[in-house]
DNA sequence: TATTGTTATACTCTATAACTATA
DNA sequence: TATAGTTATAGAGTATAACAATA
């Protein structure tokens, strides 16, 4: 059956760890590679978090959306518990530290008197921009490089994907 | 600067999230994927675990070493830990429960009475083959699957060399 | 009645420290 | 003295439940 007799079988599945086996580990390894730069610029992780998903607040097409369905946008804190994974009551220190030091604004909203309106200063902005250069600069270096030129696209095309799949088509 | 004005910008670098930010939530799916298959096994997460580095066991060129320097060998419940990045103490009930299903083997050493040489038995191989078996088939199915075909092997061999790099070689 | 933000409580992991028996 | 395994304790992180204000 085997074609060549050589290394690397060629028929049979080469084996591999099973894919959460191999990614947890990773995960933590690059949390902890991020850790020195959110201390250097006093933000804890969960903090940085919520600076990202406020700054990455996705320009979802309008056109689809009737004017009137309440678009479930991210500058609740409700939505914004949802979209980084973390529970409403979670969050609210993290809030409460970044508005005490002018990254991120709370207004109360004139529509609905329940709702905090979230939205990023320009202080925010900027560290957040500095905090994911340094990361980035440092994954470029350590991590990425550590692969075959070839195949770093496509991972971290598939990362995009995969990371964008909703939770629920992976687990089933 | 920019040739094309057209959709998708050729010379400014496409943004990309943290890796991490990508890697860990999908770690997350990931698990929460395995779940109801260990569950199914009556296996707990850290079991599965403690069956697959029993399983893997590198076999390490013993050429390289000398006979007077005593191999790391993961059968010991220390190296055993250090080996799946958990506390010596956290393995314990771990062991324990394994060992009362008889899926692994805890015999004392007679060269040194205080440790504890690891084994798996034959039933605690073939369970450990079972998930392994079913999990991966649904990570095919559902997760690779969702992957251009092109990028599967280049982002599988990526997160292999990457998943194997030493922790501080990341961390920095 | 349902929902937003908030607070208080409980629970799950995980890390640390002590203990024993050997070396 | 140091180490392997074990146990007990404490801490961090997280989830759950209750609350006041508003819809």
């Amino acid at each position: 059956m085997s074609g060549t007799p050589g290394p690397g079988p060629a028929d049979e599945a080469a084996p591999r760890r099973d894919l959460a086996a191999m990614v947890v580990p990773l995960g933590r390894a690059l949390v902890a590679a991020e850790e020195p730069v959110l201390r250097a610029h006093q933000v804890s992780m969960w903090g940085y978090v919520v600076l990202n998903a406020l700054a990455e607040q996705p320009v979802r097409t309008p056109s689809i959306r009737a004017p009137s369905i309440r678009a479930p946008s991210i500058r609740t804190q409700a939505a914004l518990a949802l979209a980084i994974g973390a529970d409403k009551s979670r969050i609210i220190g993290v809030l409460d530290e970044l508005q005490q030091r002018g990254l991120i604004e709370r207004r109360p909203d004139p529509a609905d008197r329940r709702v905090h309106l979230l939205a990023l200063t320009e202080a925010g902005r900027r560290l957040r921009e500095s905090v994911r250069e340094a990361i980035q600069r440092h994954e470029e270096e350590r991590v990425l490089a550590a692969l075959p030129e070839a195949d770093r696209a496509a991972f971290i095309r598939a990362l995009r994907i995969l990371s964008e799949l909703p939770p629920e088509d992976i687990s089933g």
